[in-house]
DNA sequence: TATGAATGAGGTTTCATTCAT
DNA sequence: AATGAATGAAACCTCATTCAT
């Protein structure tokens, strides 16, 4: 059940499939919108028409131009939520979870660089309770990672590593392909990416028998693009 | 020589010492307000009271807004330019240097947390141009610690690695103290989360010869607070 | 025969009971809203809630917002116009007329305060040929007052004074009850109040056989509330 | 000291000397467009028109358009403190102190109809601590009136009437002249409307010591305009 | 050089009214 | 006949910028 959240949203309409479909279309605008240019500098009527929609209905399925942000960013948090498990679905080894995992994470951020960027420079522009929100979000994806080292490190496949740190490490190393976009985007793509710096950042935590399950894993072709 | 960009700004006041003053005055206070409440929810009046002037005298010796961002995130960005070299200075030990240079990094980052978010949210409220030329700061910076990562390959005190990609992790993995602090700073301070940080990228990278110099700095010790 | 100015009104519904029936519904509830908030302030949702009808009901009995308030104030007219001769009903004593022609006008206007006030702070908000009629209402009324003036001046228990005058000193006073309801309405209810005021005004209006008679409606018992 | 409840209304502008002449223009701009088309419909920019300023001018005297309202109403209320004291100065006998107090009132009220209908109409559109300062004002000045009718009761020119009842009525029949301007304003002037209207309440009120005092000074020449 | 009052474009938000169902 | 989602004009208010002193 995604979007926990919907709650507090004001709205004077009553058919609640209604409000759910003219959300989800407001919430595609605001997302364009805000990470084309900000979320100050965009005004409602920008919103209204990239959703071609008029100016008043954006305000009977919202409060206020803030309603507009907090959903964005739980739709672009969600996406992560969504896509990780969608990837992780029959697969069992630990240490091919983990690859698979941290690639849908690097793969998403892939697909909406802009979004990130947006996650990044807005949630401030938030109010406090739903800061926290948003940074809740952030933290029960990261603990979808955190599972599958901790899964790795039970296996023996990676050493008894700081499992904070390396999560931390990690998600930081994906967002960095949407932050530094105009650094790497240029020479590689996002898979490219994920595997040059996860062999990077694998050096000194496989095990020995974390080193032959990577070697048999590649051999036996692991999930590319 | 700090402010590279010192070309486009404008002002109408010739004594070229009281520009410089004044400039410096206006680009703390604004620092200061934009990473309290963003670039864009400030008001150049905020400023204005911040540094004790009036409005007015603003337009002498700035051309509008945007002008104030760019000084401001020039400064941010122009700490570490300042403070990389200075830490490194009397330092031969390439091993050493990498280790000073990394903290050095971070602890500017740790003191002025508001500011390198500032940088992270608002790079984009620059103009083309601005932007691009703070860009150009940062790979500037990243080369100060590049220029170390290759020196300890040189050295054999670090694998053939991927260096830009390595560079790129340290510096995010430097960033991520600001950018998540609401994560680590409940739990360490700066110099504790980047000997976790540092000790766990390291694993991998050091060569035979490296953990043993490893080792023996710090034995002797390393720099600490 | 209420609702004088029927005229004017659109509707779309053609059966004429039940347009009656709701307007009467509407016009309740435009009353409730318009006294609580005023006008302007009142939107046509909240008229609508109030009368647990749709927002698109109400513009199929009425053409647009003001005439609503027109309906409300006629309402409030009105009831002065019904409920005078109601008490006057069967009374013949002019002196006992007089007293309960204001006393009903009081009453009335202690039941409604708000609407009263409703009437002072809104008929300008209507068009110029509705505000007229609104004030024709307020003459007619006048009028029922001003007739039971003149007879007790043709019977001689008033001395021939200026009719016009005093019968709008009377309703200005029965009016204060309202507007000035919190200053009175701490300290008295309405019939004391009429008491304590028509005994005042009346002290150089009554003759000497006015006065008489005054005693002795009060001997046999005053009609009280 | 007039407008004891400057205080309140935020203002950006520094030199309090411009603050209040600006103020009394804006103030006398807003009672004029209030008073024509009512609180509600009269925008900011008819006020600023009316005052021959900017919008974003009067922003740096006044919070919001409340504001606005508040001082119009002060306004109002305060020529009635100011003109009654005035216009009693070097009169020293009872009676025609009590006369002149309640012409001024009325003369007040005769030149600015529109300002009386003003108060009336929208003392309800502010917020609660501002409602009960300007009734307390009102309270004020009807106390300017009530000591008159005190000294004539203890100089036995009047009975000893319900002092409290007589002052509203007085008001109430001042305020009549401006609320019924459309009945009255037809056949009389102001200073007519008192004398009819005095005389009518006087008539149960003087003593006979009154009652010939008023005669001497009709043959010495009431104060007229 | 320094000040701060003045300007007005433009942003967010509301709400009377319409009209397809 | 009844509903209520959709519209968009227009209101309030902010704030970057100017300019007379």
């Amino acid at each position: 059940m995604p979007n926990a959240g919907k709650s507090a949203i004001k709205t004077t309409v009553e058919d609640s499939a209604l409000v759910e479909r003219r959300r989800a279309q407001l919430t595609r605008a605001a997302i364009a919108c805000f990470s084309e240019r900000g979320y100050h500098p965009t005004t409602i009527r920008d919103v209204a028409e990239r959703a071609d929609v008029s100016i008043g209905l954006i305000y009977q399925y919202v409060g206020d131009k803030e309603d507009l942000l907090f959903m964005a960013l739980q739709e672009v948090l969600d996406t992560y939520k969504r896509q990780i498990p969608l990837a992780l679905d029959g697969i069992a080894d630990p240490l091919q979870r983990f690859w698979v995992a941290v690639q849908a994470y690097a793969r998403v951020n892939g697909s909406t660089v802009d979004a990130t960027v947006l996650a990044y420079r807005e949630t401030k522009s938030l109010r406090k309770d739903r800061r926290n929100a948003i940074m809740q979000m952030e933290r029960d994806t990261n603990e979808l990672i955190a599972a599958c080292v901790r899964d790795c490190i039970d296996a023996k496949l990676f050493e008894a590593i700081d499992v904070d740190m390396f999560v931390y490490q990690i998600v930081m190393f994906c967002h960095a392909w949407a932050l530094k976009a105009w650094h790497f985007a240029k020479t590689m793509d996002v898979d490219t990416y994920v595997e040059r710096g996860l062999r990077l950042m694998l050096r000194g935590v496989l095990t020995r028998a974390g080193t032959k399950r990577m070697a048999s894993l590649e051999a036996g072709g692991r999930p590319s693009g």
